[in-house]
Parts: C-alpha cells; structure tokens; sequence
DNA sequence: ATAAACTTTCAATAAGTTTTGAAAGTTTAG
DNA sequence: CTAAACTTTCAAAACTTATTGAAAGTTTAT
C-alpha cells in the first residue's frame, strides 16, 4: 500500500471513532495527522491534507490545546505558527477520560444524589430509592477507575492487564 | 422532593447520558424509566410518561430488546404487549461495552492491521509506521479489557477496584 | 369472515451538530 | 503609520440523526 493512501484511511478512520467519542471527527482528524508528521505543521498545511476550511482548522486546533493535546510551536523566521502533538497515545486516552468524566459521569453522579432525599413510602418509591442508589454506586465506583487510569503512569493499562490475568 | 420531580430529573438525566454513549436519548429514557417502574409497561404507559409518538416507542423498544436490555412479557387476559428490564445496571454496562467494541474498536483495529504493509522507507513512513503500530498496540490491549468486562460476573468491577488498589 | 385491538413501518419533518467562508481583528515589518 | 501576513469569529449552509404520525400490517375474538 502506498503511504498516501494508508495516510488517507488512517486519518478517516480516527475521524470516525473520534466522533463516537465526543472528539469531533475534525478535532480527531488533526489529531491524527499532527500525530504521524514528522514536522510541525502549519495550519495551510492541516486545511490542505485535510481539506478543510480555515475557520474549521482554527476552531478545532484551539480545541485540541484547550484539552492539552497539541501545542503552538514557532519557528525562527517564520511568521505562522506551527503545530505538534505529544504523539502519546497514552495521554490523548487520559485526556479523552478526563473530559469524558466532567461532562458526563461527574453531572449524573449529581442528579443521582440529588434525588435522594425523594420523600414518600410506597413500592413505587422504595423502588425508584433502591435503583437510583444502586445506580450512584455503579457510577461512583465508575469514577474511581476512570480517577486512577487518568492519574497513571505509562503502562498503567498494560500493568493492569497483567493483574487481571494473574 | 416529590417522587413525579425527582423521575423526571432522573429520567432525563440518564437520557442525556445515553446520548453520550452511543444509546440513543429516548432508548436510555425508556429503559431508565422501566428500571424503577415496579411493574412492566405498555406502549401506552411509556408514551404517555415520556410524552413521545408510538413509533418512537416502538423502535427504541425493540432496539432495547435488540440490545437485550428489555423484554415482552404478556400479562393474562390482556391483548397488549408489556415491557420489563432487568434491573441490573450491570447488564446496562456489559451490553453497552459490547456494542461499541463491535463498532469502535473492532473497525479501528481492523483498519491499524490493513495499513501496517504500507511499502517504501522515507522518515515519513518510518513514523507512520511506528505511530499505527502504537495505536493498534493500545486498541488491541483495551480491547482486551473490554472482553474481560463483557464476559465478567457481577462485581468484577468492584474486585477490580480492590485490586488496583492493592 | 370481519372488525377491533394492537404493532410496525417509513416518508416527511424537526432538532441537533458541524463546517464554511467571508469579514473583522490582531500582529509584525518596514 | 500602514500595509501585508496571519488569526479569529460567527451567521448561514450543509449534513446528520431523531421523531412524528398516519397508513399498512398483523393478530385475536367472535
């Protein structure tokens, strides 16, 4: 296969996951390109590659270093600025947890602990007492493992499968 | 706070989670609310209660039964079909990891492994390479925590928790 | 057989999200 | 200062996904 076309399903194919995983297939899609470049990239570069428009290119690249995935680099005698990426997959994972959390597991736990205090006796309250509780521990417990996989080290993941194994 | 407050907060809250992952808002309303109803439900209950059309409930109902979160039950005497889940958050959990291994990571994969024979041997192909087989290395071991989860019994999560934490 | 009760389908519509592109804003060089 | 180089913004357009509702289909009772 040539390096074009590979390049080409790479990129589309980490576009489409992102988008199931609250990355915007474009935020994603960058992603992907600063991560297989061997040079920073400017965003001509990125609108070019990608065929995108400017204000596309713009929003996302201040997306991506508003989640710490990708930095500004300047070159010497350039006046454009140029982009990288850590090229770690390790903290794009994190980071993808991270806000996932705050966005998601963060407000349910919430609603789940405000809802507590549902007065009444009947079955049907019991019930939706019961479930609701269970649910708030099912989703603490959740955020738990989420807090330790985005405190960890590299190879947190490999570590924890050889655990789950053994 | 009122049993009729405290659900309605509860059900769209867990709507809004769902649309998150990839279960669809009115699916995740739908179950939410069979989850803490102490009997099973007609169409009518459900449309009713979520104030949506019957053929909204219609195909979330069968896409939960689909997804083997819910289930028909007929009461005697009565022509109309009722619904009930199981009530186990975990099920929720394993089936919803089920899925989006299938249309997530299970298609990433498959497109990592089909770009690793891409031909020449510039610096530029170097780093493709080696970023894909990265990629592909991290997808292959979440993978392997995904089955691990899907298979699991009730409180491997908690088992998990113990672990990692001792 | 047929009529009532109930379920399913699907084209049209609505709602939500992303992308564009042109205009406005900012910075730098001379 | 001012013109060119570059970045940012945002309303409108394109695209995607969810929902409706009415019509078609199915099942059951008589």
């Amino acid at each position: 296969m040539k390096l074009k076309e590979a390049k080409e399903k790479y990129i589309q194919a980490w576009g489409a996951l992102g988008s199931s995983w609250g990355v915007n297939r474009t935020m994603a899609q960058i992603h992907a390109l600063l991560l297989i470049s061997t040079e920073p990239l400017s965003t001509e570069e990125i609108m070019e590659e990608l065929k995108i428009s400017r204000g596309n290119t713009n929003m996302n690249m201040r997306a991506l270093m508003g989640w710490g995935l990708a930095n500004k680099v300047l070159k010497p005698g350039e006046r454009k600025e140029f982009f990288t990426t850590d090229k770690d997959v390790w903290e794009l994972a994190k980071q993808v947890a991270k806000e996932r959390k705050k966005r998601e597991l963060e407000p349910i736990i919430d609603v789940l602990s405000g809802v507590e205090d549902v007065e009444g006796t009947g079955k049907e309250v019991e019930e939706f007492k019961k479930m609701t509780k269970e649910l708030k521990t099912f989703a603490v417990q959740a955020e738990d493992v989420l807090n330790r996989f985005i405190t960890s080290k590299h190879n947190w993941l490999y570590k924890l499968i050889l655990k789950i194994k053994g």
